[in-house]
DNA sequence: ATCAAATTAGACCGAACAGTCTATTTTTAA
DNA sequence: TTAAAAATAGACTGTTCGGTCTAATTTGAT
């Protein structure tokens, strides 16, 4: 029947706590009581905080991606309307806890994407994977003539993936939608065909 | 002869130090090391760590807003010109300090926004004035017919920032300007009349 | 010259930090 | 059944944190 916690259950609640909190605004002695674990189980689980907080991002980023797959997936939505349900998607989530928290791989890499090496190393992986998927959407879009084939798939999916985020730091500090949609609005008429 | 420190020269130093370290990952104390003055001095110039990033913020926001100012003025260059000129020159300053720092207000906002609402209020005046200035340099082109008016001004200001921030994240992952490179091409292609 | 105000100076404080340690319990494998 | 291994449990540690406090010094105003 297994032990009383494991480590993806810890990793998914560091999710939501690192996500809202950021990295060095949150105490292990926080996750612990927010996990409901003693702290010789995560130094069981976990070499250090660190250590932790990018199986957290690696954990999520691949959750992320398998996630991403199969919604593009979705045979009744065309390339172009699929990207755009995506990014819809994201700022309705966004939404939804009142654009407090933004996306934790881009939290990370800005918080400690400096200081920690491996962080950044695997705030990249996670970041290109996701990259690779958008790229392979752009592409159908472009061989259905839906979407500009003045630049390759990947670099529009980098310019997509860059505006996105880059909404992120506005709507922190003015917590609304406003600057996403302006964004989903111009980006999506910029890229048509 | 004044005193020995001023309020000016200390937030000065501390841009520099919260712009390469965040707000969490320094301590009070390492400022009052960099700048070289004792800790009475620093309560008594500031309420707070908070009250002292706040006025950093400003500070520097206040003064880059002017230093736009003045680089838009310049006749030599159209709008288009002078606002590829001047995300080229972003670009180059981050690559200055091998693309590890970033951009204060963004990494304020992303580090302490959700938790600090007067870091929030403030950053987000910075915003606006930045976004001030490159709107009304945006609607120059407009009128000139260098720039599209499917959109407005202010829009697409807002989309030119957003792209931009967006790019800060896979900055500090990769330590490369590729990305930023990409932004820039699609980007300034995309707004053209 | 005098005095109040501002600045300088750094020792000091309790709280919180990441991480260690030992003991105990539970599970798995032999 | 038993021994090893893994997980649970939380008290404890040394350090660093932001912030306070008192005293000395410097400055500007009168």
């Amino acid at each position: 029947m297994g032990y009383k916690h494991s480590i993806e259950e810890i990793l998914d609640i560091g999710y939501d706590v690192l996500r809202k909190n950021g990295y060095h605004n949150v105490g292990v002695n926080q996750i612990l009581k927010e996990a409901g674990i003693p702290k010789g189980s995560f130094y069981n689980f976990f070499e250090s905080k660190e250590d932790f907080a990018i199986k957290v991002v690696n954990r999520y980023g691949e959750s992320n991606a398998k996630w991403m797959e199969v919604f593009f997936e979705n045979p009744q939505l065309s390339p172009m309307e699929s990207l755009k349900s995506f990014y819809k998607f994201m700022i309705d989530t966004n939404e939804k806890d009142e654009f407090l928290s933004g996306c934790i791989v881009n939290n990370m890499s800005i918080e400690i994407g400096r200081i920690s090496d491996t962080m950044a190393t695997s705030a990249n992986e996670q970041f290109l994977s996701w990259l690779d998927i958008l790229a392979s959407v752009v592409q159908k879009g472009q061989e259905l003539k839906e979407i500009t084939t003045k630049f390759t798939a990947l670099e529009i999916a980098e310019y997509l993936h860059a505006g996105f985020y880059g909404t992120f730091s506005r709507m922190k500090v003015t917590r609304n939608r406003k600057y996403m949609d302006i964004w989903y609005k111009l980006s999506f008429e910029f890229i048509k065909a």
